[in-house]
DNA sequence: CCATCATATGCCCATATGGGAATGCGTCAA
DNA sequence: TTGACGCATTCCCATATGGGCATATGATGG
């Protein structure tokens, strides 16, 4: 096997640099195809390729306006990315004799968040 | 150009799912190489290759302990992607009482962003 | 209907990946 | 010293990537 697919995986979508400059760039607003091009000083066909990916694993969303095609984002799917990472804060909160502070701000966390509440 | 190195980036080296499974596993405590490529049900060699890439991102740091490397987590490389991705936060958290911090980041992210912007 | 703008695709290429298998080493036990 | 163990490295291979370039498809304005 060779790498495992760009559009397998949110984390896999995000290793691109390209790809995550598209998403910051998303998060102003929606664009059409050209103008996310010349922000990022790529080539068009470039940027549908990126763009492509993105749309497959569900990062972005596209409306038709016109003869533009306007991409938006869609960041839910960068939540269990989050999420994962997550589950390794504590081991760069840098000291250990604060875990109790920790534990505070994760319950924190959770009182401030959704009700729903289910953990890994 | 091909893809880009999985050993540029926090974010390329975590794309490879048995590299997180890798991570996981180191948060229980230093392993040997051959310890996870048991419980990860891979080769050795395998394991081998992926700590290497895990060591030069910085996510993963050897021991030697006689015979074994004992390799352990090192996870403060995972802090950049966890602020980056947490940069998405808002945009999947339905609740707009954070608007205004939404807000705040936007300004921020305009100065920051060149000001060259131009609209459909 | 035609010229043009906005995008998506198709091709070709160089590259690095992850898998498999074999092997090179350093370390420890007898 | 010899043999076994623990791990890293090297080769070979199939695959998909991202880049560059040309072109097909769609919608718009005259």
């Amino acid at each position: 096997m060779a790498r495992a697919a760009t559009t397998s995986d949110a984390f896999n979508a995000i290793a691109e640099p390209q790809r995550r400059e598209i998403l910051v760039l998303l998060r102003g607003g929606e664009r059409p195809v050209t103008d996310l091009a010349r922000n990022l000083g790529m080539t068009q066909p470039q940027a549908s390729k990126h763009l492509r990916v993105l749309r497959e694993v569900g990062l972005v969303r596209v409306r038709e306006a016109g003869r533009q095609r306007l991409y938006g984002l869609d960041a839910g799917g960068l939540r269990p990315v989050h999420e994962w990472v997550g589950g390794f804060e504590q081991f760069w909160s840098e000291s250990f004799d604060r875990l109790d502070q920790y534990v505070q701000e994760l319950k924190q966390a959770r009182q401030e968040g959704s009700p729903d509440d289910d953990d890994q």
